[in-house]
DNA sequence: CCGCCTGTTGTTATCGATATCATTCATCGC
DNA sequence: GCGATGAATGATATCGATAACAACAGGCGG
């Protein structure tokens, strides 16, 4: 910065005002300042203007997967959403690992990010304290926690999972069959698991059947050998809920190797409107939960908290509302 | 930094090196000074650090979107390759559009990353310039590019859709179109129709049947239309290299609706191994690039760049073999 | 007993920007 | 004509760490 403030023949406080938007310059200078700075091919160095200005410029995110279209929406959502403000996301994977995620919030944490949006509403002791004490906005997404640290913007996945049943039911059927992965991983897959059970017994119909798929997250491959587990086990079952579209498609592609008609033998449904679930043959009913507009109004809810407008804990939950797409695969 | 110092009775240059994993404290001391850390909750700042030491910790990459399997892939094995030497991915995506790039690299830059992945060999004259006087590593991938800047881990999109072409011949098909985006934003893609067309030509067939499904990426969705749109044009067509795995599969969704017996009626190829063309019925042959290993082998060579190894250009470019999948929607 | 090496810790200057206060100069109203 | 006002710019200290060098204690050989 030095260089270019010799080159245009000013002071570097004069450079660092010219390469803030609202700051005051004279408009030829700054011009000129530009101008050099291209000459000499500078570019600002954002790291020690976050460590003057205790502004990095950085908004940290833990999703589960990088390889995860649902994920990905809410990712893109956040990302521009903060852009407009000169907000860099900065990106972190957990494998749906509670120790990974504590990890990785420590070490998203050295980068002071300023606020740091999660995934999910579970984690481990350490990691809620280091999210407490970061005197950063946290916002905890995908999920409602019971005990929220900070905002939170998700919804419910076990609500989601009742208006599955319902619409199941409503189409006449009663053996229904969940098939999801491990319990204890995936929190937001429990949910949801726990909504069925919930919901199904609420109807006095029998919620027992359960199939586990191995550990989240449960690709179409574990999803396919689930549904033939599923199958051999309660060969009678009329419809089967999957964690997630990829999952159903899975499911889906089971039937068909093995000639199940779908909806006729069985219905299935799905979670997450991925692409897949719309275009398959036949497609496949599913809840979307809106993962763009998640990250959307989580960014919307960041900007909001850093501008120091509505800190009030009264608003720090925002809903969204699942809704359900009825498609061919539960006709 | 300095309270630490404090709470455990030394100076703050001990502490700083009581967090370096190498250097010379002595190991009661330590252990002191990570407990008074711990009570205080303190984290490092990497941002100061990295000012301080001129090593940030960072290395940048931008993919082309980041709802897209393979280049997730690709993200994981950089990130896992560069987690044993503490090295964190601070990653962006382009929207498949130069401009973009041009934009996020600067905004990259200013990190001070200490290195830069970029995907693909095409660039903006800007941007071309802004990375090689970045002063780092930087490496181009997915692609291989005839005037790389610095590094390549890359392979030949041109030469893999030679190889489907290849093998759609060898089963007695010759009237061969290909299903793919707009010419101009995604040069890889580009890169495999160039490929076909070579092929097709080379071996005196006709490549004129390119069907253009719009602005990469491509979806299912378009792919489907796509597929409607060459059969209404080109009714007598045997078989379809896609551009990707998800039109192909969007492709094939079109061909159950409509009733066309695939590979019976019409082949269908698609590109990137992903899950889906694996275990959709029928599975669709591909071409598996190893996106995974892309991101590992550049992970590797960042690696011997930073630590001064061999910095010769000869062997500057990483060429992987992409295999084909041959499969039942071909066979 | 001295000088030297090793292991350990402290001191000082510095990384590249910005916050804050100070300064300069032109303009304006009375 | 003079103080007040405001636009534009500069000087200095500082953000939180580390590099580089200095310092000190203890052990060892000669």
């Amino acid at each position: 910065m030095a260089d270019v403030a010799r080159e245009a023949g000013v002071s570097p406080m004069t450079v660092s005002r010219a390469f803030k938007s609202d700051a005051y310059v004279n408009d030829e200078t700054r011009k000129a300042i530009l101008l050099a700075a291209d000459r000499l091919g500078y570019v600002m160095d954002s790291m020690a203007s976050g460590l003057s200005s205790r502004k990095t410029g950085f908004v940290a995110a833990t999703i589960p997967s990088i390889n995860n279209a649902n994920f990905a929406d809410t990712v893109r959502g956040l990302t521009e959403g903060l852009q407009a403000r000169g907000l860099q996301v900065l990106l972190g994977y957990t494998n749906y690992n509670q120790e990974e995620e504590e990890r990785l919030v420590r070490q998203l944490l050295t980068r002071r990010p300023e606020a740091i949006v999660v995934t999910g509403g579970t984690h481990s002791g350490k990691c809620r304290t280091m999210l407490a004490n970061a005197g950063i906005p946290v916002i905890e997404t995908w999920d409602l926690p019971t005990e929220p640290i900070d905002s939170v913007v998700g919804f419910s996945n076990a609500d989601a999972s009742a208006m599955i049943v319902g619409h199941l039911v409503a189409t006449g059927r009663t053996k229904i069959a969940f098939l999801g992965g491990d319990a204890s991983r995936d929190t937001r897959g429990f949910d949801r698991r726990r909504g069925f059970v919930r919901e199904m017994e609420a109807r006095g119909l029998d919620a027992t059947r359960l199939i586990e798929a191995g550990p989240p997250p449960i690709s179409m491959r574990e999803g396919a050998d689930a549904l033939a587990r599923l199958m051999s086990r309660w060969p009678d079952t009329e419809a089967v809920m999957c964690v997630s579209d990829l999952a159903a498609f899975g499911a889906l592609t089971e039937c068909q190797r093995r000639g199940f008609d779908v909806p006729g033998a069985i219905a299935i449904a799905g979670f997450g409107a991925y692409e897949i679930s719309d275009i398959c043959v036949p497609p496949i009913t599913s809840i979307d939960p809106h993962c763009f507009q998640i990250g959307l109004l989580t960014a919307r809810r960041i900007i909001e908290l850093l501008s120091g407008e509505a800190p009030g804990q009264t608003e720090s939950r925002t809903l969204l509302e699942p809704i359900l797409l009825v498609r061919a695969s539960t006709s």
